[in-house]
DNA sequence: TATGAATGAGAGTTCATTCAT
DNA sequence: GATGAATGAACTCTCATTCAT
């Protein structure tokens, strides 16, 4: 019997994670709307009444959806970022682009997507994004640039607006696989985005760097219109 | 009789662009699936009817929406990058906030959500984004960077990464707008988004700036993982 | 014009009468879960959407059903009630068994059978029972019995237990007719109502006057076990 | 062993009552249609598989509860029946108050309600109804009813009528305990039944007795409209 | 031209019933 | 025998679209 309750139990268990892959990946295909439940379950090989054994509704199966992939990988990157050796810009330049490519080729690049289109639709999922991943994201860059300036490596600089300035493009490098890049018309420079992710840190980071004539602010126009 | 005549060409006439903004800022806000077509037609203020005599579907209304929101936008930008005077890095620093600045304050910063959005479900949109967008956006920016790496303003770079570079943020600020900023969960630092916009394109120019260590390429780490 | 709004908006108009009537029949007959939204509708010559332009849910049209067919009756009762000559009992033989035969013959007979079976699960409904029918139609015939009292017809009784003497049979007569009355198991005496209302009121009545031996309680069995 | 088989034997044994008795409280108390069966299977402490093993369906548990919560009630009615000595009207006055209080207070009291509301669903189930219940309970009635007017106890009157006024307000008062006394809006007055219950039949029967006027019928008004 | 009543395909969800364990 | 995971037909309700007026 431990056999038998074993092979049924398996299935059960694998169940949740089974439907969340489905619908992760149509939710960001087609959107959370435009995409059928029943899609959802047949995509995990059950019908659709399994579905709703397991999740209440098709919104409750968007959170969970969010959740999960967003969870695993903030963990991820906290544990990577820590016990790391080098200058503040050394490890950025080390453990941003490796995690964020770990992100790029997982199916959790997609959440992003799925997040801003459906922050609107859903309030208490902005609140869970804000809370659980922009909050900590930026943290972890700030926290460098932070000790960057300083031990003068970086000069000094407006961190909050150069932490958008590094992660931005690594966001919308994602929701380009899943919008452009879906359609086929993938552009080759971000079919391999590891080097464009690696020139993009460097060539902010860069900009931080003390020069001769450095002012404190970045070379701003005088006249900004 | 000719004035009530005037008058009600002047609605008519008036019709398919108040049907455009409706549409937009309901898609935008709530999703394409998501949007009923009456809600459309209530906010411009006309019956459901109606907006069939204007636009033949849902669908078709949406390619009108985007298509027409971005064809001003892109034309203005191409204008104003013209007959201007400095170097590309100043020229780049000049028109680039200030017309990203326009954009973001108008409705039409909502399309690129739009886009990102329902670019798998309609690929048509996406070759159209691509060549009416993407590629004569870039070449604003690339012909500057070129430009700038001639005079020896910039040392020598990838183009086309810091091109995305430049540009993605912008981009994302505009989809942060209808998102997150959507919810009421707005940052104040991108409440009033010029700053950042400034600081963000200075920046990363700053990274392309020769020095006297540079080598070609941005400062990479030796061991990129 | 006023032609053609006039065809358009009388069907609109009659619309809502069309459905309760259609909904009224089947509830009973069959049961409010039992019953398909869409048979409703069908019933009342309408699609399925139609019902929804007029109700916003199944149990609001339920409830509309309900309100509607008793209201009618009530006033009706009320109205009969006035305006009457003659001693209480000869009033309530006179006016009851009239009104009763009305209600029993109209549709609005199986409106006891659907508030017996959907009081519980919808308690509001029970309120508005109680209040607008239980109610008035108690004090009726209460009214009668006190005045009897009062002017000596009838002897003195417990008022409450004996308008239930009266009125209860009523109501079976006519949750008969749409439980086993409808299965076409019609016990000849209740096809034709009117003479066992007739017998059943003047029975209880005769019950209820002076008697030499009257002991102003009923005869009960000096042991009642 | 045999200590452990019986005990299990004892519950499978006890199964199929238990499985009923829950079906009577939630078919009442629901209706048939809006309970699902694994919410009797979870009442009757047992899973919604095991209930299949008793009953191919819900249909054929519905005809089980109704047919077996009858049985026994009936059986003792007729029993109490016999054997019981004094005045026709005394036997009617003794045991139908006894009996039917016994009826009221178990849950058996609920098969008038589902009866009345499923007849029409299920056909057979009215055969079964008017064959077992009425028929004879109407005959035990109406049997003293007849020896009552051969002793000169009653006056002469239509019999099948007064079965029914008789009978009708004790079936009524058994709706309505699961209907507006479910809901929690019992009238004081019906909490405690058995006064009315006396109340009514002898005030019943006190029409029935001989009087000096009496022509036979009871007191008809000369105009019945 | 403009309307909005009407439609019916289709979506989300439920639940009686089955059957491998 | 007992279980409860799984199924899929059936139900309530929505909404893009049509068309008589």
């Amino acid at each position: 019997m431990s056999a038998a309750t074993t092979a049924r139990q398996r299935r059960k268990d694998a169940r949740p994670q089974e439907l969340l892959d489905a619908a992760l990946e149509l939710f960001v295909e087609k959107g959370f709307a435009a995409t059928r439940s029943e899609e959802v379950a047949v995509r995990a090989g059950v019908s659709k009444g399994t579905l709703y054994l397991y999740y209440p509704s098709k919104e409750e199966l968007l959170k969970a959806v969010i959740q999960q992939a967003l969870a695993a990988k903030i963990a991820e990157g906290r544990a990577m970022a820590q016990g790391l050796q080098g200058s503040p810009g050394d490890k950025l330049l080390t453990v941003l682009p490796h995690w964020w490519g770990e992100v790029y080729r997982s199916p959790a690049s997609g959440v992003f997507k799925l997040v801003i289109t459906e922050m609107c639709n859903f309030p208490e999922l902005a609140q869970f994004y804000a809370r659980e991943v922009i909050e900590p994201g930026s943290a972890l860059v700030a926290e460098q640039l932070e000790a960057g300036m300083a031990c003068g490596e970086f000069r000094r600089h407006d961190v909050r607006s150069t932490v958008y300035s590094i992660v931005m493009p690594l966001i919308m490098l994602c929701l380009h696989k899943h919008s452009l890049g879906a359609c086929g018309m993938v552009e080759p420079m971000l079919a391999d985005p590891d080097p464009f992710i690696r020139h993009h840190v460097a060539l902010v980071l860069d900009g931080l760097r003390h020069r001769p004539d450095a002012t404190g602010a970045p070379h701003t126009s005088p006249t900004p219109i």
